[in-house]
DNA sequence: CTGAAAGCGCTTACAG
DNA sequence: CTGAAAGCGCTTACAG
């Protein structure tokens, strides 16, 4: 590893080649020889820090290149005591809700030139906690918990001082630091936006009732309803979350009140199951009935004919947040309670302005 | 850190008491002292390396308990040399594809005590290069590369010795390791299933012709006619992967051949286009006409009414296979060339014998 | 069977 | 501005 048949102390190349090793990588002490200066002076020239006189640093820098060095992240890692790595762990990796809240937190986190290692709990309290044990102990600077529902879940209750932030669904413990959508607000906004066109007499189909998603959006649609003087058309029902859901709740709907001119479904795959019945109705969406989903799945809500107006939830969005609260805690600023991210009405066909 | 105050050397709980930092976690050396050994033997006692007396181990084995001793992951890095980590990179993480490769092969590696650190290149060449640098840079002991199509990809071509495994997209290099699903198969396979239920009039819907996933199923499913002395019924045409797709692929089929018997679409989403199509005109499925989809996405096969038979790519399995193929190279075994998992028929009612 | 010592690659007071 | 030295926490020949 060392230099071997160095033939002048000042000649970088010969030192380059007789230094670098064989296969390996180079190390911070190739990069000092080649340049001719100490670890330490090398180390300091690498990492920015002032007292390294500028042609020095210069030398070191093109050092560095020319050995194509890269710093070996377990030393910096073990010295430094912080890996620049955080552990993420999901409930559930397969729905549709963890993906775009990972791809948020890593594309913030690689910001800050800060790795993710994921761990997938599937559900699995006791898995949940084996990976914590096991990214802890890979020294993560932190932790982001993702679940796939907004129910809100029992905190980690971690013994350790690494900072948390729980993603989509809240902890229970107000200490904690938490980030989800605000699903009353897009009850609201659902029912606003029809308001605005003109409709009166909105019904809501509901999605499970033991999702605390379907309740908020219900009370954040009853509200908006209620402050212009309305109350639900019809009955409002809860279910599943599915098309066959929303063929039955529409169906119940048209026979209890035929005068509907909108409905607020919870899901796109709700929505979609109360258009087919619409269509077979015999009624015109938008113009007799304005359907509104929820989840702006492109896969229905472009699918549909025609296109569903929905609501996204901002899943990437919310993994951002999680990421830069993380970061700032990790920084000693730490965050507590839930953090709400509006939703974003998408409007398309089925609720259009005739 | 060190010991302060001990009262008597064999005291355990004193000694715990009195050892633990206030605030970090317990090292080895700490576990040691409690124990009463060198570093050397707690080190070889924890790993369970030969030459240690049962009793000392023993000993060693209690007192890491007893300080919740979790061995500092960075230090045995340095020098083991080895990470046990992998980095997993991938084209694009919101597609329906990733994302179970992904949670295949973190489940397999999990039993390997590996993690996953995780970048998303989002389809940005430049930006994969950049991930490969810091994976490389963090010492991953291997990499997956996953893309969400099956066409071949560039290879990463790396100077380092770090072994690499395609998923989903194989390298066009034949050194390099790749899996992916077998396409052709899965084309035979939907139209051996159609046969067997009695059709001889089977039509195919490609999807978009730049992908090699949909030359392939349609070069398996040709086949497949062949070997049973038949054709495609009407024109085998290409397009993209929507619904809308599918409702005007299977609107040019209905006027070339009215007498069609089934359909075989190369996704779930034109199968829906289809399947729509096909109510409009008063064909009952699968009595008139059986259609068979691909992706097994549930969404959609379990939301059209008959439930959709489809054909599902296995990426979990995929995922697995190209860790458990990653982890025997990591061995020192390496693979060369592209290895197919099949794909699997999932029966529902658009295809169901009468 | 057990332990003292060197070393993995890096950073950072500290002294020049 | 520069460098010698200690140390991060661990493992592994090597010598007893």
């Amino acid at each position: 590893m060392r230099a071997i048949g160095i033939v002048s102390g000042q000649n970088g190349w010969e030192q380059a080649l007789s230094t670098a090793s064989p296969e390996g990588r180079s190390t911070l002490s190739d990069v000092a020889t080649l340049a001719g200066v100490s670890l330490a002076t090398a180390s300091k020239a690498l990492r920015g820090q002032p007292r390294v006189g500028p042609a020095t640093r210069e030398r070191v820098l093109q050092a560095a290149q020319q050995l194509a060095y890269q710093p070996n992240h377990a030393a910096q890692s073990l010295v430094l005591g912080r890996s620049r790595t955080i552990g993420l762990i999901t409930s559930d990796l397969q729905g549709r809700f963890s993906t775009p809240i990972l791809v948020g937190a890593e594309d913030a986190l690689g910001r800050h030139s800060t790795s993710v290692l994921l761990s997938n709990a599937r559900g699995d309290a006791d898995l949940e906690r084996e990976h914590v044990q096991t990214l802890l102990s890979r020294n993560v600077d932190g932790l982001i918990v993702v679940n796939a529902e907004t129910n809100p879940r029992p905190s980690l209750a971690l013994s350790s001082p690494v900072p948390v932030v729980y993603a989509y669904a809240p902890s229970t413990d107000a200490e904690d630091a938490s980030v989800t959508c605000d699903n009353r607000g897009a009850g609201r906004l659902a029912v606003e936006h029809l308001l605005a066109l003109g409709r009166r007499r909105i019904a809501l189909i509901g999605g499970a009732r033991s999702y605390a998603a379907s309740r908020d959006r219900a009370a954040g649609a009853r509200q908006a309803l209620k402050a212009a003087g309305l109350a639900p058309c019809g009955s409002v029902r809860f279910g599943d979350w599915s098309e066959a859901w929303g063929r039955q709740a529409m169906q119940h709907l048209l026979e209890e009140d035929a005068e509907v001119d909108a409905v607020v479904c919870q899901s796109d795959q709700i929505a979609r199951g109360c258009l087919d019945v619409l269509h077979f109705a015999g009624r015109r969406v938008p113009e007799d009935v304005a359907v509104i989903g929820h989840d702006n799945w492109d896969v229905i809500a472009e699918g549909t004919q025609p296109g569903l107006t929905s609501i996204d939830n901002e899943c990437e969005q919310i993994g951002r947040r999680a990421a830069a609260m993380l970061v700032e805690a990790m920084g000693g600023a730490a965050h507590h309670g839930v953090e709400l991210v509006p939703c974003r009405l998408v409007p398309r066909g089925s609720t259009a302005p005739a």
